[in-house]
DNA sequence: ATATTATTGCAATTAAGTCGCAATAATTGA
DNA sequence: TCAATTATTGCGACTTAATTGCAATAATAT
């Protein structure tokens, strides 16, 4: 399963890339006009999750949330432990720089992390 | 728009303080033996959350899970900064005690929180 | 007992995301 | 450079979670 790079991979990843919020799945078929099926581009941000490029966030309002992985890109321990932020009336999610530790029951292995508030911002506040 | 009393709202409101464990809809629609329509234990369960007698969680499996505010019923400021820890192998939900406090940047306001950590718990590990 | 209206059941609908499959197009190697 | 291999795409159908409209039912108040 050799990975191939086409168009459509590419201006995904640099939407991403120019990207200040995570994107979901309608925003980036909204940018890329409609010139690419649905379908595809949940298969290449389902790609990009597996190859560790970017972050899935599921967000309070059931939808999928997609952010490049800048920051942690270099450690070699990738954990995504900080929140994001979802505004209810911009409707941006945000990534809150803050990494959170959440001490788990004895016994307990934690494999994923998702954490979201909702609120308001302060451009629309 | 004063709320009454039925059967089906007694009985998930019962099942709901029996369980040990945050509960979706499909799990108390098994509960109770399909006599109940799903549409209605939806309904029970969004006025539920609008009372502020369950609390709603909605985990990474893209489901939402529902339970008792036990706890924080007494408090007057109503917050559920708390984790719930989703088990891969047995796909129970259960509420982490730990209240977590996240600093948002000024000027920003929260109204949801919403923290899932997904993993193996003790009993299947 | 009766009127009011919240609640229910049913069916249809929305919305997010996935999947199978044939067609297309990156890559690899001669 | 060209052909072979196979990852990727597009299309349509499908799954799953949850909501909604509407008529029928039943809990409450008078």
């Amino acid at each position: 399963m050799k990975r191939r790079n086409t168009p459509t991979k590419a201006a995904v990843l640099s939407l991403l890339a120019g990207a200040d919020s995570a994107m979901s799945h309608d925003m980036l078929l909204e940018m890329l006009e409609d010139s690419v099926d649905r379908a595809t581009i949940y298969r290449i941000l389902n790609r990009f999750c597996a190859d560790g490029v970017v972050h899935r966030v599921l967000a309070d309002d059931g939808k999928q949330y997609f952010a490049l992985c800048e920051d942690c890109a270099q450690q070699t321990e990738h954990s995504h432990n900080h929140f994001h932020f979802r505004c209810l009336t911009c409707s941006r999610v945000e990534c809150l720089g803050t990494e959170v530790s959440v001490n788990l029951p004895s016994g307990y292995r934690a494999e994923n992390f998702n954490g979201v508030i909702s609120g308001v911002c302060s451009r629309c506040g």
